[in-house]
DNA sequence: ATGGTTGAAACTCAA
């Protein structure tokens, strides 16, 4: 079963790039973020017509995220616990179940952080905080974990192309970093990291500065799997190809391939 | 150092 994730930025300005992807990738769960819709808004039509379910956690203008899943999806939960008055749309997990075994797929999209030094890099902080307990308390149940999605975090140099040029940049902070480390250190792998030589491979090229022609990307897109999950991951990939299309997004869908 | 781009929605903000 192949679970993939895609910042897509805007759903809604993005539609005819995710069918063509959809129907290119055929991957049975998709984890978007930056869907950028209320609900009432989201297109589900064109994406059910493709044999999706959809559980959508979005709000007007900004954030905004969604489980697309060829499986049934049960439990579905919005929100990241552990912030009373928190009111930004950057959680969803839902159940899939197949053949007769249960996958619990979440897919974040963590808080930017910037500028640092002000309450939006301490809003990242305590996010990155929140998912930790919330990642605790899931492998402390039975049920293997995927958590996919926008972190916004870039792990190491080797996921920059110019990394000198992150080093006042919130998404290469060492309290992130260190932040996101403490995940992998709970026992999650960062499943691109665990199969391929991921230096050098990127999931994010910012529109401007002709970023995509130089390849000046970064790698914030992450898949992180429990052990159980880990030990079913047969391949990785990241369609950096998408980046090329028409009306790109500045993200490019990673995904993972499960026995 | 600055400016470079995009989406959503409102004439600016967040990224």
């Amino acid at each position: 079963m192949r679970i993939a994730t895609w910042n897509i930025n805007g759903v809604k300005a993005r539609i005819d790039t995710l069918l063509d992807w959809l129907r290119e990738a055929s991957p049975d769960v998709v984890c978007l973020q930056e869907t950028k819709s209320v609900d009432d808004g989201f297109p589900f039509d064109p994406i059910e017509g493709l044999g999706y379910n959809i559980a959508v956690h979005g709000q007007k203008g900004f954030n905004g995220v969604a489980l697309l899943s060829k499986h049934p999806l049960e439990d579905v939960q919005k929100g990241l616990p552990g912030a009373d008055g928190d009111e930004q749309a950057r959680f969803i997990t839902g159940l899939v179940s197949v053949d007769g075994s249960a996958l619990r797929i979440a897919s974040a999209y963590m808080p930017n952080g910037n500028p640092i030094g002000t309450d939006k890099f301490a809003f990242k902080l305590a996010w990155q905080q929140r998912l930790e307990e919330w990642v605790k308390t899931q492998l402390a149940s039975e049920e293997s974990l995927v958590v996919a999605g926008d972190f916004n975090i870039i792990p190491e140099p080797i996921d920059a192309k110019n990394p000198e040029n992150w080093v006042t940049d919130a998404l290469f902070q060492p309290e992130a970093r260190v932040a996101f480390r403490r995940l992998t250190g709970l026992g999650l792998a960062d499943a691109l990291r665990a199969v391929e030589d991921s230096g050098g491979v990127y999931t994010f090229w910012d529109y401007q500065a002709g970023a995509w022609q130089k390849n000046n990307g970064i790698r914030i897109d992450h898949i992180l799997l429990s052990p159980e999950a880990a030990d079913r991951l047969v391949e990785v990939g990241v369609d950096r190809h998408v980046r090329a299309w028409e009306k790109p997004s500045d993200h490019v869908p990673v995904w993972a391939e499960l026995r």
